[in-house]
DNA sequence: CCCATTTCTTAAGACACCTTAAGATTAAAA
DNA sequence: TTTTAATCTTAAGGTGTCTTAAGAAATGGG
C-alpha cells in the first residue's frame, strides 16, 4: 500500500470522501522520504505544513537552554506529527521534528490546507477533530506528569504504547518521561 | 461597567461586531454569580458550557487518586476557564473548576453556541482562536514543567502573573507549580 | 472585637531522582 | 569481520523536593 492509500485510509475512519475529493486530496499531499534523523522542522522556523506519518518513526522535542533535550511527542505510521503552536499561530517553532528510524511523510503546506478546505469541506471538519484530540493528548500528559511518579508514568506509557516502546531508543522513552536514561535503566531493575 | 459590557469589550479586541449582532450575543449568554468556593463543574460531569469570568478569579483542577489537588489553569477576569477537553469531546471532566473569589461568570451552552456561530460567523472564529491560544498555553505549560526547576517556575510565575499571585493563596500557586507549599514557603526565603 | 478557621512558616528526616564516570552490550559502518 | 559508534547498565554520592508536625500569622464570621 503506497502512501497516499494510507493516508486515504486514515481519513476514511473519521470522514467520508467522494472518489472526486479522494484525488484532490491526493493531488495536494506532498510525499517526503526521510532518512534516520533526518530534521523536517528546525526550532526557530515556522511550522508552515501538516504532516502525517506514512510509514517509520518521528520524534518532537524540545530543546532547552542547557541545551538538553525533551521529547514531547512521539509518531509512528498513522500518526500526525508537528509543533502545532507554531504552525497555528505562525510563529517560531520551539520543538524540533526529527525522524528516529528512516521515514515517509505526507505533508500539506498551510495555504493550500485552506484552500483545500474550501474545495473538500470535510477536511476541515477532519482537522478540527484532530486539532482537538491533540489538545486532550496534551492535557492528558500534563495532568499525568504532575500527578505521578516516574515508575508510575512508565508503567502506564508501556501498556499505552507498547508498539512505540519496542521501536525507540530507551534513552529517548526516558526523555519523553522526563527522567535520565540512568534513573529508567534503575526503574526497569527493579520493576522486572 | 456590567458583565455583558465586559464580554463584548473582549470580544470587540479580537472579532468586529455590528450593533445587532452585539445585542444577540448578550441575549444569550447567561450570567451567573457565584459564592467564594462555589463549584461551577465537578469532575466526573460533561462540560456543556464555555465560560468567561466578567469579575473574580476561578480555578480548574484536576484530583489525582490521593485526592491531592493539582490546579492546571487559574482565570481572573477577562478570562476564559473550563475544562475544554470535557466540553469538546463531551466526555466527563477530569477538573473541577471553582471560584477562588466571589465571581461572576458568563456562561453559554454548547447547543445555543452552534446555534450562535450561524447567526454571528464572527463568533466562531472567536473561539477557533480560542482553541488555539489554549492549546499553546498548555503546551508552554508543559514544556516548560519538563526543563525547568520549580524555583525557575515560580519565578517566571511571577513576573508573568503579578495579578493573579497577589490574589490567590500561596498554597494555589504551589499546586500550580507542581511542588508542596512548604517547598514553595522555603523557596521564596531563599529568593528574597 | 474575639474566636475559629484558613493560610503561611520552620525544621528534621526521608525519598525520588540526578550527576558523574566507567564498563558492558548492541548496532552500524568500514 | 573488524572497528567504531550508539545505547544500556551499574554504582556512589549529591540535590531537590516531600512528609510530618508544630506553631505563627492572617483572615473572616459572629
Amino acid at each position: 500500500m503506497d502512501a497516499k492509500e494510507i493516508l486515504l485510509s486514515h481519513l476514511r475512519e473519521t470522514i467520508d470522501l467522494t472518489p472526486e475529493e479522494e484525488s484532490i486530496v491526493c493531488d495536494t499531499y506532498i510525499e517526503m522520504h526521510l532518512k534516520k534523523k533526518e530534521v523536517l522542522l528546525f526550532a526557530g522556523e515556522i511550522s508552515n505544513h501538516m504532516r502525517f506519518i506514512a510509514a517509520g518513526s518521528l520524534r518532537a522535542y524540545h530543546m532547552d537552554e542547557e541545551a538538553k533535550e525533551h521529547i514531547v511527542q512521539f509518531g509512528i505510521e498513522g500518526w500526525w506529527v508537528n509543533d502545532l503552536y507554531s504552525y497555528l499561530t505562525e510563529t517560531p517553532a520551539k520543538q524540533f521534528v526529527q525522524a528516529i528510524e528512516p521515514s515517509i511523510v505526507l505533508q500539506i503546506h498551510r495555504d493550500t490546507l485552506n484552500q483545500l478546505y474550501e474545495k473538500v469541506p470535510a477536511i476541515e471538519r477532519f482537522y478540527r477533530l484532530k486539532f482537538e484530540k491533540a489538545y486532550v493528548a496534551l492535557q492528558d500528559r500534563t495532568i499525568n506528569s504532575m500527578s505521578k511518579s516516574a515508575e508510575e508514568r512508565y508503567l502506564e506509557f508501556r501498556s499505552k504504547y507498547r508498539s512505540i516502546e519496542q521501536r525507540v531508543p530507551q534513552y529517548m522513552i526516558a526523555s519523553y518521561l522526563g527522567i535520565t536514561p540512568e534513573f529508567l535503566s534503575a526503574l526497569r531493575k527493579k520493576i522486572k
